[in-house]
DNA sequence: CACGAGACCTGTTCGC
DNA sequence: TGCGAACAGGTCTCGT
């Protein structure tokens, strides 16, 4: 899916208005077509229908990877997953190939959640905190210190690259950007998170926030057919390069796999045990 | 607790 | 050219 910097990207564009669309904040909810209504995790199609219609919404927030529009009562909460996508599009122009979810507003304007893969989720929640709260610490924030991290690291021996995935652990990375942090970091993949010294924590620490900041800079990143604009993939040095030289030393990048998700890292640089 | 397998879906790319 | 396999930015549940 679309990961923190995508995620934030897409935010930005709704929160400000883009393309002409108006910003987003403001606008009232005055239709509701659900052409996967299973995309509805919470709560029934017919009483999301029911309860979103006439709603404003309020603001346009983002916790890890979840989109969270607080509407005038309740919040609404979309989760983008592999291939989602939301944007606005004038009202009337035919529904295009998996625009699934679409809410009618009051500007003219729609708001269209396209996803082919059909795993995205759309919940409206009374008390959003439920489900945000499980959520680990935002790896952008204030909160979000490198003693923060050792502690978190050490309290558990997990792998390092399934963890940086788990949103428990922290919020908003995915399989690029836990790629391009522990190669940053110049971490192996499948070292276990309570070996780590304090310096490869610090490293661990900034790996993640340059990664992501990174990410951001370039508006996230366009990936085969699902095109948001970014252009992050053009500067990956490790994720999805197997083969190419890492940008550091040379050596060819290598693709292993771990906790079945595929994972690209450096072997000269990345060693599992340090040089 | 940590981890692997399988499920949920469609579309593109790869290999023979 | 054709066709099946592998693969894809994620998360959940189940079993060991």
């Amino acid at each position: 899916m679309p990961e923190l910097p995508e995620v934030e990207t897409i935010r930005l564009a709704l929160r400000q208005g883009a393309g002409g669309a108006p910003k987003l904040p403001g606008q009232r909810i005055e239709g509701v077509r659900l052409g996967w209504p299973r995309h509805i995790a919470a709560p029934s199609p017919a009483a999301f229908r029911r309860r979103i219609l006439g709603q404003t919404i309020q603001d346009v927030q983002r916790r890890g990877k979840y989109l969270v529009l607080p509407l005038t009562q309740g919040t609404l909460l979309i989760h983008l997953m592999m291939s989602g996508d939301l944007g606005m599009l004038p009202a009337g122009e035919p529904p295009r190939p998996h625009d699934h979810t679409i809410l009618t507003l009051d500007t003219g304007w729609e708001l269209r959640f396209n996803d082919p893969r059909k795993f995205g989720k759309v919940l409206l929640l009374p008390r959003p905190e439920q489900l945000l709260g499980g959520l680990g610490p935002e790896p952008l924030s204030s909160q979000f210190t490198r003693q923060v991290l050792a502690d978190r690291l050490a309290g558990r021996g997990r792998r390092l690259k399934p963890l940086l995935l788990d949103q428990s652990f922290v919020a908003g990375l995915g399989n690029i950007y836990a790629d391009e942090a522990l190669h940053r970091a110049r971490l192996h993949p499948m070292r276990r998170s309570d070996s780590l010294r304090p310096e490869e924590v610090a490293a661990l620490w900034r790996g993640i926030r340059q990664a992501l900041r990174a990410g951001l800079r370039h508006n996230g990143a366009s990936i085969d057919w699902v095109y948001r604009g970014g252009d992050f993939q053009n500067h990956f040095r490790a994720y999805g390069r197997t083969g190419e030289p890492c940008p550091v030393c040379g050596t060819p990048i290598q693709r292993i796999v771990v906790g079945q998700r595929s994972t690209h890292f450096c072997p000269q640089c990345q060693q599992e045990r340090p040089a």
